[in-house]
DNA sequence: AAAAATTAATTAAACGTTTGTTTAATATTA
DNA sequence: TAATATTAAACAAACGTTTAATTAATTTTT
């Protein structure tokens, strides 16, 4: 399954053979059928894997006491930022994935995954709207938009980033110690903007 | 090549099978080979056809007479929101593709669509600073970065925000026109922040 | 505790499809 | 008459999956 997440992320699920997964992880071609089931299955358990992973930080989060709203969402930030940075293999195929239109186990899994979340972050803005922190009128799923799709954009294109800022020298620890920084920097100070600005 | 840009958007790109190409634009399996010379080849076709398309209006509007940075800044997201919306097929393959760390054609193709824009708006920010419209410090990438990820992502996972937000009841041209004046609002008050708020 | 029987793991080879591309013949246009 | 466009058929290669045989591990019986 490692081996297999690292094939997809770099040459996408399609653009990856079984064959090429049994040499990477040096096992048996037909072992991934008898183990998986099926090449596809194996995506799915993938999934199933990483969804079940990223579970309850969120809600530990959510209600941690004594901390205001604002500085929950920060946590939030943090947390997701590490989860991409940790798993850019899998944000990288959950990125192609989930723009495919079509329907099954996996499209289910995705949008699963996505109604928690927004669920929980829906709770906490008004938490922080009730308590006066937020400003009212905010469109949750926008700024969800936001978070995610900065976050992604970059980490999954971040030899594009390295090349166009000419970072080329850094290695690619620096590289991502350096965009990590930045990403929260930035993410922060757009939700900030977001959640407390009047406009 | 509307047939091929269609199924690959749906599909994939290695999800898509030149028959299925060949029925969607009803001709013949082995015009395709003739025309384009191979199947990866027609991609790159899409990629250079639509490359082109969007290369002038970026400097139009930069040069554009009589215009304060910041309002310039807003036409730019006017702008490209509405050629995300126009070419929805084209940017879910780009979103895909721009993933894959694998060298080629298309990948050269994308750097120089992406170090184009890139340099054209730092000037235009650098403008804006000058003017004193715009603060200092400002990570040009990054706000690019949250431009592109946003846009990108809401109109590539549209599909999961109808779902999320119980919009099943809107036809997809008004779902796409509340989007859409939604996304534009929001990139515009968060560039604004960007820009001119001082931390 | 040793032997036998059963289950599970692993393998190389083969399966039938589907893949992208090419060929060689025919039809159309210049 | 020559060049171009279009076609159905065929090509070899690659695909995901299955098979049948073999090895290893586990359980049951003696």
């Amino acid at each position: 399954m490692e081996a297999a997440e690292e094939l997809f992320a770099e040459k996408g699920f399609n653009g990856t053979s079984v064959r090429d997964i049994a040499e990477k992880a040096q096992v048996n071609l037909a072992m991934i059928s008898y183990y998986f089931g099926s090449k596809d299955k194996l995506l799915e358990t993938l999934f199933e894997y990483r969804g079940e992973l990223s579970k309850t930080k969120l809600v530990s989060i959510i209600e941690k006491p004594n901390t205001t709203s604002l500085e929950k969402v920060y946590l939030l930030i943090d947390n997701y930022i590490d989860k991409v940075f940790n798993q850019q293999c899998f944000y990288k195929i959950f990125t192609r994935e989930q723009v495919l239109t079509q329907t099954g186990h996996i499209a289910e899994l995705i949008l699963q995954m996505k109604k928690n979340n927004q669920e929980n972050i829906s709770r906490l803005i008004q938490e922080g709207q009730k308590k006066g922190e937020f400003k009212k009128n905010i469109d949750t799923a926008l700024m969800m938009h936001t978070i995610v799709g900065t976050a992604n954009h970059l980490i999954t294109t971040k030899h594009h980033y390295r090349e166009l800022n000419n970072l080329q020298s850094l290695s690619e620890e620096e590289l991502l110690k350096l965009i990590r920084k930045k990403l929260a920097t930035h993410l922060k100070f757009i939700i900030k903007a977001i959640l407390t600005h009047e406009v």
